[in-house]
DNA sequence: ATCAATGCAAACCTTTTGCACGCGT
DNA sequence: ACGCGTGCAAAAGGTTTGCATTGAT
């Protein structure tokens, strides 16, 4: 058996693998009895196409340029059930709304990124502090997840 | 028992140095042209008087039992102004708004949180990812802040 | 007597929901 | 044809603002 081609390389943009990860992600959706329709593969396209967090504002306006009458709501159902299927992953900064990006992708390994302040674009930080550091949790304190983003403005924004 | 204490049994008050933090925050405002309204020094009660996280509404719920007329926007107001003189720190979590804790008080070093996802109890993390880890920002990515907490249940909430 | 602080109401923004119709399978 | 997906409208939260009045200094 021959194996996967690309196995990995934080390449920009769409390749081949990113290609192969949209298609497993609908796969995934199509075997739950959801339908895969225009608007909701273009929330994943959009996503997959760039390492960005992006608003549900602006992901609305991108996708009326194709469908004019599309309204919230659609995006925002559209949005949660993708969030449910694990495709994508939503975070707050300090902005009053929420910003959603697509997960990994490919390899699904546990990562943290810088986020650019601007243009919200993020790259892989390597390593995660709950390895790296000595943490010890106060007595009696359940440890659930964690969270940790470096904020800044990328090569393109400043 | 010098200090005049609160009616209820759970309050996890340092000491004095908190009740000193209160009077130089207080102290600040007044030299900044700010009032010192019983509003306002109830939030900073309120706040300093526990290592948590609290929402405007349980705040607005809390002070309404002094002061039954109290509506959202003064609490949003003071919580502002309290933010702007760094007084208090607002965070976003996933429920849709922002909660607010006061900010070290006495020692202003920079620190990191746990944060318990039933009451919002915090305790100080040891060290920083920043300075532990070997941070090496990609080409061209200016760094200008972070963000780093631990989620789980503290001790009395599970 | 000032000028900031407050209460009230209304506006605003993001996100959610009910319902009837349209569309992917 | 079935049942999910969508558009529309309206509602639901959280937060902000204009304005007249109250209150701290």
């Amino acid at each position: 058996m021959s194996e996967k081609d690309h196995p990995q390389a934080h390449d920009h943009r769409h390749d081949h693998s990113q290609q192969a990860a949209k298609e497993k992600f609908l796969e995934r959706l199509k075997e739950q009895g959801f339908k895969l329709t225009g608007k909701r593969q273009m929330i994943v396209d959009i996503l997959l196409g760039e390492d960005r967090y992006i608003s549900a504002k602006e992901l609305l306006e991108r996708m009326q340029e194709v469908f004019p009458r599309l309204s919230f709501d659609t995006v925002y159902r559209n949005l949660r059930l993708l969030q449910e299927e694990g495709i994508i992953e939503e975070s707050t900064f300090g902005d009053g709304g929420s910003k959603y990006r697509i997960t990994c992708g490919t390899h699904d390994h546990h990562h943290h990124h810088y986020i650019c302040t601007v243009c919200g674009k993020t790259e892989l930080v390597e390593g995660c502090p709950m390895d790296l550091l000595g943490i010890t949790a106060p007595r009696g304190f359940q440890i659930e997840s964690h969270r940790f983003e470096i904020f800044g403005q990328c090569e393109d924004c400043h």
